[in-house]
DNA sequence: CTTGAGAAG
DNA sequence: CTTCCCAAG
């Protein structure tokens, strides 16, 4: 069912060593399964698959992507029908799922999803998160909304730590961040200074989040320093996708140890080539841990 | 441009002789655009096509639809976007062209348009109308709203009734009438003698319209009495088209001498088929006048 | 089951 | 340009 080198390991009761962890905005889970996301989901060597806009209640979804073959899934779909929506696939069962991260206001929104796994050999764990931040519009209530909810976020980042310090775990927010973080992460970035998405305001809360003594690490960039992208979304309009005028808005964001511990990264372009499922591709990493 | 016998007689100065109408509720008139609607124009011996269910602008509409090459088209779009909304195109410039039926309720509402056409070698000439009638649904307000529509539009009829019968010419209303007459003209009568489209005050409705001695002639019964159908319309719901599990609730609807005049009369069931790009066929009949 | 509008992305 | 919802058919 799973034969992994991490899935093998475990049940061998070998100490795991290599996770690979995808995360993938599907622009509507359903379409994707009628296009190419069950092929991609049947060869991925990914043992935790983090979907965002998945864009259906789970009891709108086919078997195959509700609770697919092999996999442990958890959904937490949108008050709201056909919007946003968070799911998890694991290889293995975790000791804990939770939805949202306590907040009133963005907890029924289908954006956030977490579950702590277990790392073979210690008693700290993992949690991996599946984070679908808002899209907002610059000068309008929309991009209010997306402040508060990075405000809130912050605080549950802060948590998700500081645990991970404290217990010696580790924790991995994986996601549609919608935020670009610096020039290198968007083709256009001069003529999107103003766009929600890139404003500096957005960018500096990701600066500050990033910062190395104590923060996060944006696992792509760190393996990936100072080249162009790669990005990981774009727009369906025009050419966008033909052209590479793309965004990376789509992160991997680890505690220290665990970014670390990041051996190889990749912005599955061409999963999204032959057919185009979504207009984002899938950002896979592999963590030796 | 124009090479049926209709349009070759009128051009050489002949009286004309042959007149072919077709009837057909498209299902929005830029899916059936995408599908086979233009090779099925192209192919057709039509002089005059009556158009119902166009949901569209003209505005909204290819060149190809909105003013097709080789006929004069004419448009009654709703004032609601994406509903109803009737056409006609016609081979020959009309003398008129009146948009509704002198209804407040309903003129706005894409759901009548009618042209005068020249006959030639007379002064009377032949009114062809495009309706739409509304569909109902039983013991709803939307019931209560088609017995309106059908008592205003009835007013109509008998107004173009009397105008033929007193200079001598000739009036025709075809399109979609949403009722089925008798139980000949719906595979499943039993199971919908409850149902709108065949409640007994609709079909009382028609059978006073269609009354011998002074009414209306429904054309493709009286060229086939006695038979089965044809069906003109098929759910996209379930196999109904493949079962046949139709209603007939497409009509020509002439005046008597009209009627009398009509020589054959067919539904285009094969040109749905290869690709079906709408619920209902057209309905054709040729008139000698 | 299909169309088109509409909001969102 | 694409997703899904919804009302209508």
């Amino acid at each position: 069912m799973c034969d992994t080198t991490f899935c093998r390991r475990a049940a061998a009761g070998i100490v795991r060593r290599v996770l690979t962890v995808t995360s993938v905005n599907v622009n509507g889970l359903r379409a994707a399964g009628r296009k190419g996301f069950l092929p991609w989901l049947a060869a991925t060597a990914a043992d935790v698959v983090c979907l965002q806009e998945v864009r259906a209640e789970p009891d709108q979804l086919p078997d195959e992507l509700r609770d697919p073959q092999g996999w442990h899934a958890y959904h937490a779909p949108a008050a709201t029908k056909g919007r946003a929506g968070v799911s998890i696939y694991s290889r293995t069962a975790p000791t804990a799922v939770r939805v949202g991260f306590g907040s009133a206001e963005y907890d029924a929104s289908g954006r956030y999803i977490e579950v702590d796994l277990p790392v073979g050999g210690t008693a700290a764990g993992l949690t991996v998160g599946s984070l679908y931040l808002p899209t907002g519009e610059a000068e309008t209530e929309r991009q209010d909304a997306k402040y508060r909810f990075m405000a809130e976020f912050r605080a549950h980042l802060d948590a998700l730590h500081e645990r991970a310090a404290r217990t010696g775990g580790h924790a991995l927010v994986c996601g549609d961040w919608n935020i670009a973080h610096q020039e290198a992460d968007l083709r256009n970035w001069r003529g999107n200074r103003k766009s929600s998405g890139f404003l500096p305001e957005e960018r500096a809360w990701l600066t500050d989040l990033l910062d190395p003594a104590t923060g996060w690490t944006d696992v792509v960039r760190s393996l990936h320093p100072g080249v162009e992208g790669p990005y990981s979304w774009w727009s369906f309009r025009g050419k966008a996708f033909d052209n590479d005028t793309g965004w990376r808005i789509d992160y991997h964001m680890a505690t220290p140890k665990l970014g670390a511990a990041a051996a190889t990264a990749a912005v599955e372009r061409a999963a999204t080539y032959a057919e185009r499922w979504s207009d984002h591709a899938p950002v896979t990493v592999t963590y030796t841990i």
